[in-house]
RNA sequence: GCCCCCGUCGUCUAGCGGCCUAGGACGCCACCCUUUCAAGGUGGAGAUCGCGGGUUCGAAUCCCGCCGGGGGCACCA
C-alpha cells in the first residue's frame, strides 16, 4: 500500500515556520516512500477564516518546493479537498454515529456551558461538559426541537476504561476515558469540528501516516475513539514536537517567529530553509549538516525523528544560507539576488555588470538582501556618502596630509595605467606605496573609502576594474577635494 | 486544578549496555592566510548526559521516584 500523507492547514493567516516544518516532514515521508502528499484546507471555522489564507499556504509550499499530488487546485480521486465543500459528507457520518448510539444531540446553551465550567473551576475540578443531554428522553428532545434550539452533536465518550494507542515517536500512550468529555463533533451552524472532519477525511482520503503538531497529542484518544466508532483502522500517528522560542515556550509572534514567507523577503533561500528545518528534530547521521533535497528524500524516515521540542537557532540558519549562497554558481546567484538589488535601487541593473560584481561579493553575503549593502556603490551616481575622518582612517589620523598626498599620487598612477585591469592597478599602487614609504594596506584603506564609501568592501582592485577608469578617477578626485 | 508529553555543551544534535576520558554543527575565543570585510584552514573553551535511587562486572543508554520545562483541557484548529 502506498504511503499517503497530508498537510491540512486552516486558512487563518500566514503559516509560520513551525507549521511548515511539520508539512515538510509529511512531504518528505511521502516522497521517501514514493507515495502521495495531499493538501487539504480545513476551513470549518467561519469566524477565524481570513482572506488570502489559502493563498498564503499555497504560496509558501510552492516557494519551498513542497509539491502536492492532490489538493483543492489540482483535484484528485477524493475531491473536494476543501472541507467547507464536504459538509454533506460530515452530516452523513454524524448521522451514522447517532444511529449507532456513538453520538447525541445537545441543546445546552453557551450560557449554561459557561456556568457549568465556572462552577467546576471554582471547585478545582477539570472543566468539562457535564453530559446533561446525553440521556435526553424522546419527549425532551422533541420539546427542544420545537423551541427551535439548534443543537450541536456530541460524541458519546465511554465513561470508564482507557484508550490506549500508539504514537510513532513516543510509543504506547494511554488515556483514562473519564478524563475525556463528550466533545462536540458537529457545531450548531452545521459545520464539523476538527475532530470529526479530519478523521473522516483522513480515512476517506486513505491517509496512512498523520504527522502533525504535538498540540494534538492530548486529542489523540478522541480521534482513536472516532475511528473505532466507525469501525475503521486508524492511520499511523506521529506527533512532531513544536518549535520553541529562546524561552522554550511555543513559538509565537513575540519571539519574532516569522511567517515562512518572511524568510523569502529577508533573502533566505528555500533550499537552506528546507535543510535547516529538516534538521530540527531529525538528523541524517552524526556529522552531515548540508543536505540537499534529494538526499533528504532518500534518507528521511520517522524512525530518526525526535520527540523533544527544538529551539529555533537563527544564527545557524544564517550560516547555512551563506553556505548555499557560496555553493551556487555565480550566474544563479546573480539571477536570484537581482530582484533584491533592483528593488532597493529602484531601477533595473545591467546583467553584464551584475555578472562581474557577483563573484566579488559571493563569499561576503549570507542572505540575498545583503547584496544591497555590499554592492550598492557600484550603482550610485554622484558623490558617495562618507565623512572625511573615515576617509583618512586610523592609519593617517595624525597625518591627513599624507593621506591626501597618497590619493594624489594614486590618481596620477591610475591615469598612467595603460590597461585598466586589477593586475596593472595593483602593481602600480603597490609600487607607489613603496616609494612613499607607507604600508600598502594603509594606503589601500584610503582608496577603498574613496571609491566605495565603506571601510569593509569587496577586493579593492577588482572593484576599481569593474567600476571603470572614469568613475574610479572621479571618485578619487572627489575624495581628494574633500581632504583639502 | 486535571491529563499528556519532553529532559545530552548556550542552541541544533550523535549516542539505541562496554567503541564515551560523550562525537559533529552553529555561535564564541585564539592563531594562520590576507589590502578591508568575508571565505577558508588550524586549535581552544564549553555537557559531573535534569536530580536521586536501583538493575548490571559495566548505564547517557534499562527500571522506579522526584524535580524542571512544555502542551492540552472551546460550538478553534
Amino acid at each position: 500500500m502506498s504511503v499517503r500523507t497530508r498537510y491540512a492547514p486552516s486558512p487563518t493567516g500566514e503559516p509560520h515556520i513551525g507549521n511548515i516544518r511539520t508539512a515538510l516532514f509529511d512531504w518528505l515521508l511521502a516522497r521517501h516512500h514514493g507515495g502521495q502528499f495531499i493538501l487539504r484546507i480545513e476551513d470549518t471555522d467561519r469566524q477565524r477564516f481570513t482572506e488570502g489564507g489559502v493563498e498564503a499556504q499555497v504560496e509558501t509550499l510552492r516557494w519551498l518546493g513542497l509539491d502536492w499530488d492532490e489538493g483543492p487546485d489540482v483535484g484528485g480521486p477524493f475531491a473536494p479537498y476543501t472541507e467547507s465543500e464536504r459538509l454533506d459528507i460530515y452530516n452523513e457520518h454524524t448521522e451514522r454515529l447517532i444511529q449507532t448510539d456513538w453520538a447525541y444531540r445537545c441543546y445546552c446553551s453557551r450560557e449554561r456551558l459557561d456556568e457549568v465550567r465556572k462552577a467546576q473551576q471554582a471547585r478545582k475540578e477539570p472543566p468539562r461538559y457535564d453530559r446533561h443531554c446525553r440521556e435526553l428522553s424522546a419527549e425532551e428532545r422533541a420539546q427542544r426541537e420545537a423551541e427551535g434550539t439548534k443543537p450541536v452533536v456530541r460524541f458519546k465518550t465511554p465513561l470508564t476504561g482507557e484508550t490506549a494507542t500508539r504514537d510513532a515517536l513516543r510509543g504506547e500512550v494511554t488515556f483514562a476515558n473519564d478524563t475525556l468529555d463528550d466533545f462536540v463533533i458537529l457545531k450548531s451552524d452545521g459545520y464539523p469540528t476538527y475532530h470529526l472532519a479530519a478523521m473522516v477525511d483522513d480515512h476517506l482520503m486513505e491517509i496512512t501516516h498523520v504527522l502533525r503538531g504535538e498540540d494534538w497529542l492530548s486529542s489523540l484518544p478522541r480521534h482513536v475513539l472516532i475511528y473505532r466508532a466507525f469501525g475503521w483502522e486508524p492511520p499511523i500517528f506521529a506527533h512532531v514536537s513544536n518549535i520553541v522560542g529562546a524561552d522554550r515556550s511555543k513559538l509565537s509572534k513575540r519571539h519574532g517567529a516569522h511567517a515562512a514567507l518572511e524568510y523569502r523577503e529577508m533573502g533566505y533561500l528555500p533550499e537552506a530553509v528546507v535543510n535547516f528545518l529538516a534538521l530540527l528534530g531529525w538528523s541524517l547521521d552524526d556529522h552531515t549538516e548540508i543536505i540537499d533535497r534529494e538526499t533528504l528524500i532518500k534518507h528521511f524516515d520517522i524512525d530518526r525523528l525526535l520527540p523533544n521540542p527544538a529551539a529555533f537557532n537563527a544564527d545557524k540558519l544564517l550560516w547555512m544560507n551563506g553556505m548555499y549562497i557560496r555553493e551556487m554558481s555565480p550566474e544563479e546567484l546573480a539571477a536570484r539576488a537581482r530582484p533584491f538589488l533592483e528593488k532597493a535601487l529602484g531601477h533595473e541593473v545591467e546583467a553584464a555588470r551584475l555578472a562581474r560584481i557577483v563573484p566579488l561579493i559571493q563569499e561576503r553575503i549570507k542572505t540575498l538582501t545583503e547584496i544591497v549593502e555590499m554592492a550598492d556603490f557600484f550603482f550610485t551616481e554622484g558623490p558617495l556618502e562618507y565623512d572625511a575622518a573615515t576617509l583618512v582612517g586610523k592609519k593617517f589620523a595624525d597625518a591627513p596630509a599624507r593621506a591626501a598626498e597618497g590619493l594624489e599620487r594614486v590618481i596620477a598612477a591610475s591615469e598612467r595605467v595603460t590597461e585598466w585591469s586589477h593586475e596593472a592597478l595593483e602593481a602600480a599602487i603597490r609600487t607607489l606605496a613603496d616609494e612613499m614609504g607607507v604600508k600598502a594596506g594603509d594606503l589601500f584603506g584610503v582608496v577603498r573609502v574613496a571609491i566605495t564609501g565603506k571601510t569593509a568592501a569587496p577586493p579593492l582592485f577588482e572593484t576599481m576594474e569593474v567600476l571603470g577608469r572614469e568613475v574610479t578617477l572621479a571618485r578619487l578626485r572627489e575624495a581628494l577635494g574633500r581632504l583639502r
